[in-house]
DNA sequence: AGTGCGATTGACT
DNA sequence: GTCAATCGCACTA
């Protein structure tokens, strides 16, 4: 694999407006991390859109100090802390002052895979990102990421690839009980670096 | 001011 | 397969 690859940003004007669409659209994008060991970045494999009028979305009963990047226009970081103990990635969807998101729940591990196995304490590549919270944790994601601008270059934002991501499947969400029946949750079809029970796969 | 609960993970039977 | 850890925050009063 290649090094100190570019990783232009993806402009805001190619995020769709819909968060379900996002949520598919992020599919086979980039993350890209840069730390001052080095860069690190991953191809999303799978993804959780929390929709407009959506009962499991933090979004949903409004604004509050928590979740106020939720509201931000498309393409902002939302970060939070999940049971005391994992952060997690979502990508701010929609116009500003809606409170929707797409939940970054995996990724295949591309450039600074040392980097992760040192910020993950495992060797195993399969289980550096697969997860929100692992995830989370190989990119040292962390609230003071929380609000960034993903669509320009920094600590943390996202890029193209140049492969085409694998065929999509679409299931239920992971770990909610609200609106839980809903097809929210995106993935590519057979990857190993994909969360989630063999049950949900497909 | 007190309380209950997660968009999870890792350890364990 | 089950289950505890852990804590910020939203909700109730």
């Amino acid at each position: 694999m290649s090094h100190g690859e570019d990783h232009p940003p993806i402009a805001r004007s190619e995020l769709p407006d819909d968060t379900a669409a996002l949520a598919r659209f992020l599919i086979g994008k980039l993350v890209v991390r840069d730390l001052p060991e080095g860069m690190v970045s991953g191809r999303i494999v799978e993804t959780e859109a929390y929709v407009v009028g959506d009962a499991a979305g933090h979004g949903f009963r409004g604004m509050t100090p928590r979740n106020r990047s939720l509201f931000l226009e498309r393409g902002h970081a939302y970060v939070y802390l999940a049971y005391g103990v994992s952060m997690m990635l979502n990508v701010s969807s929609e116009a500003e002052g809606i409170g929707t998101g797409v939940l970054i729940r995996a990724l295949e591990p591309l450039e600074g895979i040392a980097i992760m196995r040192q910020n993950r304490g495992v060797e195993r590549l399969r289980d550096l990102a697969r997860g929100p919270g692992r995830l989370a944790a190989a990119l040292r994601i962390d609230r003071s990421l929380d609000g960034l601008d993903l669509c320009r270059k920094g600590p943390l934002w996202l890029a193209k690839d140049g492969q085409k991501a694998g065929e999509i499947g679409q299931g239920i969400r992971i770990g909610i009980t609200k609106d839980a029946d809903r097809l929210l949750r995106f993935y590519v079809r057979g990857s190993p670096f994909v969360s989630g029970p063999r049950s949900l796969q497909k």
